[in-house]
RNA sequence: GCGCCCGUAGCUCAGCGGAUCAGAGUAUUGGCCUCCGAAGCCAAGGGUCGUGGGUUCGAAUCCCGCCGGGCGCGCCA
């Protein structure tokens, strides 16, 4: 198996330094994938880098680099052009067409692997995401955090990485009262804005449709504990439900009740104590958090005697570490910044080996759903809010995941519904779903032998518009290593997106299933590279790719 | 007031130290179906990349100030 065409031009590269500049050899070389096919398929700026350094002309030192490069590694000839140097100092390199035809055969000869490295150090990570109070239906936030957190897992997964999904249930605590007693008040006839509605209270319709549920299964008002089990289960209920229909699975639910039934929260408190990080104050207990870059400290224990959720919290993430999750990677929304600090400086006070930055954090901004030219709050106390379960019925899973995803996190993002509502054909997941279709559509059509395309000849392939499009599936394994490793999915969409745009380019420009044979089956093999790149990517999304639309 | 994040075409957003980096979609305008799906393609117009400085051979991209917006600043979770 021929190796990695950008490995082999990077370790070529490498002894060229170590010729032309054998004190800088241990820089890192940076191979770029230019946007400009006339400057080639893959370009290198350390000339520009080592300028400075070397007080050298860069221009100069790109061309004795690029000579260097081909008299040490001659054999890199047979893989590219000769380099060549351009603009300030870059060197350029362009694929021979049957490196490009290589991709190609890797692709249908790889399938569904393709893109996927079968990396031998693997790490288990661990991906917290959603993890919603079940006070209440999910709200379109949740469907960023989930779109995006699935995501992000299946990236990490494709990079070789062992991913546990996971979702938090914070079941116990002041919420989950708040939710029973609100519901309680419902079942005994008492409605938001009468005398004897609780003062802190959800509001929503479906506080209602609980109490019904809960008398009509003959249960006692007045039972406090039976409320509150029968609340939570039922919108830990629903919340499943609507996740299955969003497509996205956890593999772990972690209950916040289980860290007190475990005793995990006492023991944390002690630890904090034995760390000798806390002091008393004003009848509470503080944990010196500022020492750990915090901009204040925090209360441990409250002087009632009670917790405050900063305990659990750090309890709940020492589990993971002591589950052997070296990684962790939490997606929340950047309402929670606050307690990115907080909860690493709890870890670092437990002074158990925890590194500095763990856990990971993507945090996204919040999503803002325009209805009528008005905002639609989302609120989970306002009781009306946008629900993942709406947004799926108006537009359909595959657009919502696709279109949740296609922002970067920390975007500010603005769902239009109206839009969503009125013209979903413009939802870009079509776009890509359709060329996919399309490919199907040929295929369908052409009734021929799909193993012929592995011995297709694909030197017929000579076109500009076949040439970019081998190009560009080559750059797919990048392009996912590169997602990955920033917690960037939205990278993917982009490129489907553009991947998509060379298709349906090509397939106008040019009629694939021509009389030629030796043709025909050249371009049949490109299509179905093509065809399984696209659901290779769509897959790593959440998105399906369907044959026919 | 302090902290974090954001400010790129009418709108929704990519690009976040390098060579056409001023982009995509959408919207607007004009072309393309006797031929593999027109949910498509081709083309045109549209932005001093919030603003003022600084660093650099080079800044949308890095640093500082300012303006505008979001979020957070509880012995709430």
């Amino acid at each position: 198996m021929a190796s990695d065409p950008k490995a082999r031009i990077e370790q070529a590269l490498r002894h060229a330094l170590q010729r032309e500049a054998p004190e800088h050899a241990d820089v890192a070389i940076v191979l770029e994938r230019p946007k400009q096919a006339s400057h080639g398929d893959f370009s290198s700026n350390l000339a520009l880098q080592l300028s400075k350094p070397l007080r050298k002309n860069p221009r100069e030192l790109a061309g004795s680099l690029a000579e260097a490069l081909v008299a040490a590694s001659p054999a890199i000839l047979e893989l590219v052009e000769p380099p060549e140097v351009a603009g300030p100092g870059f060197i350029n390199f362009r694929l021979k067409a049957g490196a490009k035809h290589d991709i190609v055969r890797r692709v249908l000869r790889e399938g569904a692997a393709f893109g996927r490295a079968a990396k031998p150090h693997a790490e288990r990570v661990q991906v917290e995401f959603v993890s919603a109070n079940p006070t209440g239906p999910l709200h379109v936030g949740h469907g960023r955090q989930g779109a995006l957190g699935d995501a992000i897992a299946s990236l990490l997964e494709a990079q070789g990485h062992e991913v546990v999904r996971e979702f938090y249930y914070n079941d116990a605590g002041a919420q989950i009262d708040k939710l029973t007693l609100s519901v309680q008040a419902r079942a005994r006839g008492v409605r938001p804005g009468d005398a004897g509605w609780p003062e802190e209270a959800y509001n929503g319709e479906y506080i209602e449709d609980i109490a019904r549920d809960y008398l009509a299964a003959g249960h006692d008002p007045a039972d406090r504990e039976a409320v509150r089990k029968f609340a939570v289960a039922y919108l830990r209920e629903e919340q499943d439900r609507d996740l299955q229909a969003f497509g996205v699975k956890f593999d772990v639910y972690y209950l916040e009740s289980s860290l007190y039934a475990e005793g995990r929260v006492e023991r944390v408190v002690k630890a904090l104590i034995a760390s000798g990080k806390t002091y008393e104050k004003d009848g509470a207990l503080w944990l010196r958090t500022t020492d750990y870059g915090d901009d204040k400290d925090r209360v441990v224990r409250k002087s009632d005697g009670t917790y405050t959720y900063f305990v659990p919290d750090v309890a709940y993430h020492l589990t993971k570490w002591e589950r052997g999750f070296r990684k962790v990677i939490n997606v929340q929304g950047t309402d929670h910044h606050s307690t990115v600090t907080r909860v690493r400086a709890g870890l670092q006070a437990l002074n158990v080996g925890i590194p500095e930055g763990y856990p990971d954090y993507v945090l996204h901004s919040l999503v803002k759903v325009m209805r009528g030219g008005q905002e639609v709050k989302i609120s989970k106390r306002a009781g009306s809010y946008v629900t993942v379960r709406d947004l799926i019925d108006w537009v359909g899973r595959d657009a919502v995941r696709f279109f949740l995803v296609s922002r970067k996190a920390d975007s500010d993002f603005v769902f239009d519904v109206d839009l969503a509502l009125q013209k979903t054909d413009e939802n870009p997941v079509y776009y890509v779903q359709y060329a996919h279709a399309r490919v199907c559509s040929v295929f369908a059509q052409w009734k021929g032998d799909p193993a012929s395309l592995a011995d297709a000849e694909l030197d017929r392939l000579t076109g500009e518009r076949e040439m970019a499009l081998a190009r560009r599936i080559g750059e797919y394994p990048d392009v996912v290593a590169e997602a990955a490793a920033e917690l960037a999915p939205h990278a993917i969409a982009f490129y489907l997106r553009d991947l998509a745009a060379q298709f349906h380019s090509y397939y106008n420009a040019e009629r694939i299933l021509v009389e030629d044979e030796a043709l025909r089956t050249a371009r049949l093999a490109l299509c179905a590279a093509v065809r399984q790149t696209l659901a290779n990517g769509l897959s790593l999304l959440g998105v399906s790719a369907p044959e026919k639309m």
